[in-house]
DNA sequence: TCAGTAATATATCACTCTGTCATATAGTGT
DNA sequence: ACACTATATGACAGAGTGATATATTACTGA
């Protein structure tokens, strides 16, 4: 979808596309120095004022050629880690007033994300890949708001009266929000 | 949620439980012997008759301790893996045939896992529990129905006429399913 | 009868990727 | 002055995936 460097190509994949697909620079910054010795892409040094230099990676004929070989392949079903999920199969363990502050602050972050995905100038999509582009967005953008109302409508099978029937829970207070890549708040 | 083997978890992680969380069995059993270890779970051998023999391992009570704590946390954003979204962003350079059955195979998928969380009898699920599972089983659906009627009401702006400019492209066919650890076929 | 496939069941391991840290520059807040 | 945020690349320990190995039982077609 155009040239990039490798903080470019993980902020894109925070933002417009964090729905699609996640990559840590660990990921990313190997990867394109593989293909760059494959001949996949090649990078050009630029240096930048007032920020530090960038090096930013071009796809090669050879490497269009491999991607299309890439994507010819009929996908297998969504891989999904949803620590969110995980807690509310155990809800009926903790505090309700925690199940209620977790599913706020879970809103919240479907909120910002659907008003990502609404902002047009998110991600500059070149000509004539809009429509696949939109495609991708929509899915996104239908997904999150059936997940948001899901929630809001179902928030008192989790709220209820929890059935504390083991365990000593008089030390239960918040940690810290389990750290990931994705800035989402 | 009950005692269980390793390929006891991982079949529940494949079926009713797949739109929650995936683990393979490098994770599950490596991590089972470690909770043994630190007195987490607790391990019983049982022979059976016509199968192999099993180990069914039982939190205890420390185990239960440690699951809440564990719990206490406000979850980060689901992580998501999609090959599918993925191949749908780049439509545009692959033969609207492809799309096509890629898109048929994909609303299959989604109506048999919708089929699977459906069927009440997939998981049972213990006592004073039902409502926090019946929420995540509701949510999965709701989720799952959004993004196939989404497919399905769309799909014409991945099929419609690919723009064909760049790459040799004539020697396009299926290519193997990628694997992935979950049946869902 | 016998090979091949599949399901049940546990386990290991190379390799990939994540999460964290290190490094550097510059702006912004307190 | 110190902390924090943002841009930018990279290294690295450890966690997890995908593949493989092993073993038992059952089914299926040649």
């Amino acid at each position: 979808m155009g040239d990039a460097s490798g903080y470019e190509i993980k902020k894109l994949l925070e933002g417009p596309f964090s729905h699609i697909h996640e990559a840590s620079f660990g990921a990313i910054y190997p990867a394109l120095a593989r293909l760059q010795e494959e001949g996949s892409v090649t990078c050009e040094e630029r240096s930048q004022e007032k920020r530090p230099d960038k090096k930013v990676y071009a796809l090669t004929q050879r490497g269009r050629f491999d991607l299309i070989q890439e994507l010819t392949i009929v996908p297998g079903p969504d891989r999904i880690r949803s620590d969110f999920l995980v807690l509310m199969l155990y809800a009926h363990l903790l505090p309700p007033a925690h199940i209620a502050n977790v599913i706020d602050k879970r809103l919240g972050i479907f909120q910002a994300l659907l008003g990502e995905l609404d902002n047009e100038n998110g991600a500059p999509v070149p000509a004539g890949e809009e429509s696949s582009a939109e495609f991708v967005r929509g899915y996104g953008k239908a997904v999150l708001k059936a997940a948001h109302d899901y929630i809001a409508e179902n928030r008192h099978l989790v709220e209820g009266a929890a059935l504390v029937t083991r365990g000593t829970r008089d030390d239960i207070h918040d940690k810290e929000e389990r750290p990931t890549g994705v800035a989402a708040e």
